[in-house]
DNA sequence: CTGAAAGCGCTTACAG
DNA sequence: CTGAAAGCGCTTACAG
């Protein structure tokens, strides 16, 4: 039984005849480090012969932080937005020789420090931060959470909707952000304040919710949701009291998750281009250039709830 | 403006008057390796004056592989049971000092290497091979995905179904794996073979599957599907159709997901302890006894589809 | 153009 | 009970 020990720089540098140093060089492409071509194109067989791999770990140590990018993300804050902006964010990495992992659940310090104490990444990304900025560099202007909150309740007002409001979970993560953002934008658009609705998670509770809401706010016509999770719920609600989608409250959702589509009636809601946010944070996040390629805008995907 | 450096092994040795190598034996608790008393509390105190934290890195280059397991978990699989089985093996990971990370997306060859060669990871779990196996140990018996198919079909024939059907969806990941389980559970049931439904994603193509489905199994009474995912499209194809659910067929799904309870009519599903089994498996992948302390069992939830 | 040497921060035989 | 030393696999000034 033969131990399969995996090839190391030493053994490269043994098998080419030269010093693991100028192995180093000709794998790094090191900068104003002239190797000659002979020298190069040995080496080079060599690694592939030998299959050798640089060990991540070593270099990490050397380097003070490992080729990785971390990126924490809440449990109320996963859904088809995230898993879109992984994926963007994921690949754009990978074409940098970075590698992107994932934290789930609580992102605190204490379990923040346990995981970068043992990866020592390159860098940390915290989604709900994104969330807060809105995914886009600062000057990308008008395409942040706050845009897109405008972009929902602007295709409300369009329909001619003016007393509108904006329903949150009530666990929302980020729910004080997002109803600011809301104000702002309906302020700019000119509408009156607009009324709060909290939904609960529980299809019971949800419609009791609705119900007392209804009585309290007769004059609300519409209801932006803080995302789809939400708005079905709204839908939802309305429909086991009896009222009908869009004629008696009209309903936008928010992310384009894979269950509007499949109510009756369908969701109408805003779709955001996720994947595009997670490759400009990817650029952004290694200090790449081309950082500030927008991403798609951001879009109303009319189905029947308006 | 001072340089904040993070406190080494070297810097608490110093400052408590002792060995690095003393410092590492009262740290990790090294077996067979006694230390008094009194330099245990000196430099316990020292270690927490300093706010010294073992930097991972360099542990994991000694040790040959880092406190971390990577977790691997293709698209497709991503949901409900995901989830919960992401925080069970998480906490239960922390609770010995390991830190889990998770890689979305594809798990081929190529991926996975470029994660290794960069963590070192103290082990890999495969998502979907958990799937295979159905998450428990082997003599944990009755408790894999096999058990669970069989719990779904006999909760349908308990209920007087003998013509049943499978659906799935026209991508599963673990599609064939899942036939062959779903088959031996009919055949040890006693019912007739199960026929195929393939349900596409879009609704109306699922819809207008359905349709011909129903055309060509018309003695159909009830369906078993892949996941909550399938099954609420195969309700809405039946709503959609204008058939009644589960008047003129019956459907079941499984996974428990958040959007089954939402639906008219709520959907009846099996309900997994996912976090349960991510337990099991975090002991399983350490190596620690207990490692055989079962999950709670699968259960009906019994809504109004069947 | 290439190599010898130091060092990243730890752990663990080994010697005393 | 404690310490000096080697070494995990790399990268990077530095010298030649």
């Amino acid at each position: 039984m033969v131990e399969e020990r995996r090839a190391t720089l030493k053994d490269v540098a043994a098998a080419s005849g030269v010093s693991r140093a100028t192995v180093s060089f000709v794998l790094n492409d090191t900068p104003n480090q002239t190797i000659s071509e002979v020298t190069r194109t040995r080496v080079l067989r060599v690694v592939r012969e030998l299959g050798y791999k640089p060990h991540g770990i070593a270099r990490a140590l050397r380097e003070g932080s490992s080729r990785i990018v971390v990126l924490f993300i809440e449990s109320g804050l996963e859904g088809n937005y995230s898993r879109s902006y992984i994926r963007g964010l994921d690949e754009e990495l990978a074409a940098h020789d970075h590698v992107l992992v994932v934290r789930h659940g609580p992102t605190g310090p204490a379990a923040a420090e346990q995981v970068l104490g043992a990866i020592n990444p390159r860098a940390v990304l915290r989604f709900g931060e994104a969330y807060r900025t809105g995914h886009g560099p600062e000057d990308s202007g008008g395409d942040g959470l706050a845009a897109y909150t405008g972009l929902q309740l602007g295709f409300l007002a369009e329909r001619g909707h003016t007393v509108i409001a904006l329903a949150l979970p009530d666990d929302a993560p980020l729910g004080e952000v997002r109803r600011t953002f809301a104000r702002r934008a309906a302020d700019a658009l000119g509408l009156p304040p607009l009324r709060d609705l909290t939904v609960p998670w529980d299809r019971a509770a949800a419609t009791a919710a609705v119900e007392a809401f209804r009585r309290a706010e007769p004059a609300v016509t519409a209801i932006a949701a803080h995302d789809d999770d939400v708005a079905l719920r709204v839908v939802t609600g309305l429909h086991d009291l009896g009222l009908r989608v869009p004629g008696d409250c009209a309903v936008i959702g928010f992310d384009d998750n894979e269950y509007g589509a499949l109510f009756t009636p369908p969701l109408t809601t805003v779709h955001i281009d996720a994947e595009g946010h997670g490759r400009v944070a990817a650029r952004t996040v290694l200090g790449l250039p081309g950082d500030d390629v927008a991403p798609a805008s951001a879009q109303v995907l009319t189905r029947q709830t308006v």
